[in-house]
RNA sequence: GGGGCCGUCGUCUAGCCUGGUCCAGGAUACCAGCCUGGGGCGCUGGCGGUCCCGGGUUCAAAUCCCGGCGGCCCCA
């Protein structure tokens, strides 16, 4: 394995395969295999954001994977947007179907048919839904592990409001909810309001999660869009006022990206020696490692016994396996188990264990008494070390000069735009390939001039390399 | 969107340029046995390969040609 700072991209494979997170052989372009290790991670993503969902309203439900192609057609931005990168069924039973179907590249036109015989008055809004699935998109650039598949896990929200007002206020929770989590699992993030040009098919305001990593380029996590009745008028969703007038309803949805903060924990957490998984991510929070040494071996698995029956259950695995010391060490480190506990001769005498932790990669010596108090105040201290990262990571620029010289160091910049294409596109070739990725949320704004072509500046955007 | 590199036991790889000496060699992993054990330890034996797929050239193809599939990198 390479260095993470020098060679990212081969680290970041040889963490993925070899920490048995997930699998690249399957065979088939874009798709990958999720692995225990990486499984139970996803599970855990998953757990985590349908239960703030659950608790924000949402109720769960579960969509086909096909769309009917007259569905799919019927908002125009949409099927524009979608329509180079969809997967088709076009085949079976031996013969051409009179009408092909669609893979789900998102579920819109699958939700809103439902949601018009669903929804018919204002007491049924609002109305919040979400589903966890996998979607499909045929990505014609090159495809990367968990950060741009032709299948992706994710979890996608469709919901529906009686006035615009409380659809923006949901788009507010949204951003509240990510920005909370993201923080909480300690990935830099930048929430961005999107570029007319460069929104979803079919949002009228699109604001992104882009997590920023080690190699200055930025991975959108999620997005929240509000679709104003974009959708609901096309589908005819509506519903009958109090006051007895019928109205379209306004909509938003919300994407979460799983696979996709599976490879931002990755990148943001890992170093030279492999993955660090956040301890409230992980399966098991460590490993327990025996070290024996000849004659005081059934000396030393008496005392591991005696100590592993007083760790939390199910938290730790005993691997007791013929490896060495050694090796174990490396395998836990790669996989990014938060703990480890070492016992050997040393720890059985004098009734201690040693902590080791995958953060910092320091050991701590402390008694057998006080080991659950302690491992519990580790994980604590983690769990804050995680969130106090972050910032620090965008620089301003206020001329052309200062936008080229922060791109050659790999920088996230931010800096006043004009709003116009022209400039974006410039700065994209001068720079090798930054593009301006919208608004920061809450920002100021800008006095001044368009740091690109002079102009008056109608926003402050941040410039970055993306994924 | 443009360009480049690559695909050989589970994994990594030698061999390819210059076709035959290769029913493909090594390392690692795996299995058995020993020896060890506080950061990938050592010894012995064993298991393991449709040379990515399809076609072509040839007396002969891992090797040359064409197409496909898959992966990586750089640029826009």
């Amino acid at each position: 394995m390479g260095p993470k700072k020098k060679s990212f991209s081969e680290w970041y494979d040889y963490v993925l395969k070899e920490g048995e997170f997930i699998d690249v052989r399957y065979g088939v372009k874009g798709m990958v295999v999720y692995r225990p290790r990486g499984m139970a991670i996803v599970s855990r993503l998953y757990q985590m954001f349908e239960s703030d969902l659950k608790e924000r309203g949402h109720q769960q439900v579960l969509f086909p994977l096909m769309i009917g192609l007259p569905s799919f057609k019927k908002e125009s931005d949409h099927i524009k947007g979608f329509e180079e990168e969809v997967f088709m069924v076009s085949r079976a039973g031996g013969k051409d179907l009179d009408e092909p179907m669609i893979i789900r590249p998102t579920s819109e036109t699958a939700f809103y048919p439902m949601f018009e015989l669903w929804i018919s008055s204002y007491r049924d809004l609002p109305y919040r839904t979400f589903q966890s699935v996998a979607v499909y998109r045929y990505e014609t650039k090159a495809t990367r592990p968990l950060f741009r598949g032709r299948e992706f896990l994710w979890i996608e929200t469709h919901n529906l409001f009686a006035s615009e007002a409380d659809a923006i206020k949901h788009v507010r929770d949204d951003i509240e909810m990510m920005s909370s989590r993201l923080s909480e699992l300690g990935i830099p993030y930048l929430v961005v309001k999107r570029e007319p040009y460069d929104r979803f098919p079919g949002a009228d305001q699109s604001y992104a999660y882009d997590a920023i990593l080690p190699t200055g380029e930025v991975l959108q996590v999620a997005t929240t869009h509000y679709l104003g009745q974009n959708f609901t008028k096309p589908f005819e969703v509506e519903y009958l006022a109090e006051n007895g007038d019928k109205q379209y309803a306004f909509s938003t949805t919300l994407g979460i990206g799983i696979s996709r903060i599976l490879g931002a924990l990755v990148s943001c957490h890992g170093d030279d020696n492999g993955a660090y998984i956040p301890p409230q991510l992980s399966d098991r929070l460590g490993v327990v490692v025996p070290i024996l040494s000849g004659n005081g071996s059934s000396e030393v698995m008496q005392y591991v016994k005696k100590v592993y029956s007083m760790l939390p259950g199910g938290q730790f695995l005993l691997d007791d396996s013929e490896l060495t010391p050694g090796e174990k060490y490396y395998m836990s480190e790669l996989k990014g188990y938060p703990l480890r506990i070492e016992i050997g001769i040393k720890e059985a005498r004098d009734s201690t264990a040693t902590i080791f932790r995958r953060d910092t990669r320091k050991r701590k010596v402390v008694s057998l008494d006080s080991l659950p108090r302690e491992i519990d105040l580790t994980v604590e201290e983690m769990k804050a070390n995680l969130k106090t990262e972050a910032e620090g990571l965008i620089h301003d620029a206020a001329s052309r000069e200062e936008i080229i010289e922060l791109s050659g160091q790999n920088r996230i910049i931010r800096a006043n735009f004009c709003g116009k294409k022209p400039c974006a596109d410039g700065i994209k070739d001068a720079t090798g390939g930054y593009e301006v990725r919208g608004e920061l949320f809450n920002e100021e704004q800008p006095h001044g001039a368009c740091a690109w072509c002079g102009e008056k500046a109608v926003r402050k955007v941040i410039l970055a390399k993306a994924y």
